[in-house]
DNA sequence: TCTGGGGTCCTAGGACCC
DNA sequence: TCTGGGGTCCTAGGACCC
């Protein structure tokens, strides 16, 4: 499916999350770039670090998108569209990428304010006209209406923000439940409390795939597996992080998706072990034969590896220190320098 | 028109504890 | 034989975001 795409092909009705089939019938000229994710993340590092130049004050949203509390700087500039001109201007000239900012007293209005800056603009709605702003704008324009919550409110009447703002609470609870009917009611009229939060701490890590051909068979999805786990187990090496829980995610050739999760006392970052515990939610999962689309992995629960943590039975020291010299082997090497067993199509998956 | 991969947050039910 | 109130943790599913 289309990850993003450019502002002439939106003309043709190609954005995010349409099928690439469909994307190339609308548009049949359509130039299609594999990702390239390695960039991606090298050039939000760069512009980040910009961000960091301006307030400490940094909560990043995604890899190209970052709420910037700048209100310290009142004293040293001279206006907010100041200080969005010159982030703008220095990461333009340093970097040479264009960047959209909005302006607000709230984050949700920023939000908003630099999705109408787009593309490459800068947008400043002042406390004062914040209602003015948001009244016309469609529900769907809010952060968190999304597809469910856009039918629940067409079926209550509602279209626009103003009509979200003069809806009565008790009906809005009804059809949303009390803790959305609140949230949605506040922002309408443009209250959003939260403050910008740059401590932010990861909360899960996860790796999954979709399978061009569904997977037939347990030893098929185990091998899916065994890669998975050992993505999520570097990845939480990387970071310092060992999880509690681990999440087998299924999906078969229906679309009906399931999990099954456990969590143990002891945290790991331990590839077999991250594998061993999908395998035994595999098995509690019963395929019953159905073709299977997609298998992930995620893990959660996450605490600092270097954390005190309970020995358990039968642990075994040495395959953290397998992990440790392979995640040294492939830094040096490459990913694919060294592989397990049964990921090695010249032997039988009978191994680990 | 069949629908990616990486995430976050919420809800609801059940187990369990005091 | 019927059974409180408050709380935490775990599990499964779903909505939503980029």
């Amino acid at each position: 499916v289309v990850a993003s795409a450019s502002y002439e092909a939106r003309v043709f009705g190609v954005r995010s999350a349409v099928p690439s089939l469909r994307a190339r019938r609308l548009c049949p000229h359509l130039i299609v770039v594999p990702p390239d994710h390695r960039a991606y993340e090298a050039a939000s590092e760069e512009v980040f670090a910009i961000f960091r130049r301006f307030t400490p004050l940094v909560e990043g949203l995604s890899l190209d998108e970052a709420f910037l509390d700048v209100s310290g700087l009142r004293l040293h500039a001279t206006s907010p569209v100041a200080v969005g001109e010159d982030l703008q201007r220095t990461i333009r000239t340093e970097l040479g990428l264009p960047a959209s900012v909005g302006i607000a007293s709230t984050k949700f209005v920023a939000k908003l304010a630099s999705e109408a800056a787009k593309p490459d603009g800068l947008r400043h709605v002042p406390a004062g006209r914040v209602r003015e702003f948001l009244d016309p704008l469609p529900v769907s324009a809010l952060w968190g209406v999304g597809e469910a919550t856009l039918a629940a409110l067409a079926r209550l009447g509602i279209e626009t923000v103003a009509d979200l703002a003069a809806q009565p609470r008790p009906a809005l609870a009804r059809a949303l439940g009390d803790s959305l009917a609140d949230h949605l009611s506040r922002l309408a009229v443009g209250d959003d409390p939260r403050p910008v939060r740059s401590d932010h701490e990861v909360k899960s890590v996860s790796a999954e795939e979709t399978y061009p051909e569904d997977l037939s068979t347990l030893a098929e999805v185990e091998a899916a597996l065994r890669g998975h786990a050992d993505r999520v187990g570097a990845r939480l090496r990387r970071a310092g992080l060992a999880a509690r829980t681990v999440t087998l995610k299924v999906r078969f050739s229906d679309f009906t998706t399931i999990t099954r999760s456990e969590t143990t006392a002891g945290p790991t970052d331990v590839d077999i072990e991250i594998f061993d515990a999908a395998r035994r939610l595999l098995r509690r999962a019963d395929l019953a034969g159905r073709g299977v689309r997609l298998v992930g992995i995620a893990a959660s629960g996450l605490s600092e590896a270097g954390a005190p943590r309970q020995l358990i039975v039968g642990e075994d020291e040495r395959w953290h220190r397998l992990d440790s010299a392979v995640d040294e082997i492939r830094s040096r090497f490459g990913h694919d320098s060294v592989v397990p067993a049964r990921l090695n199509p010249g032997r039988p998956p009978s191994g680990r």
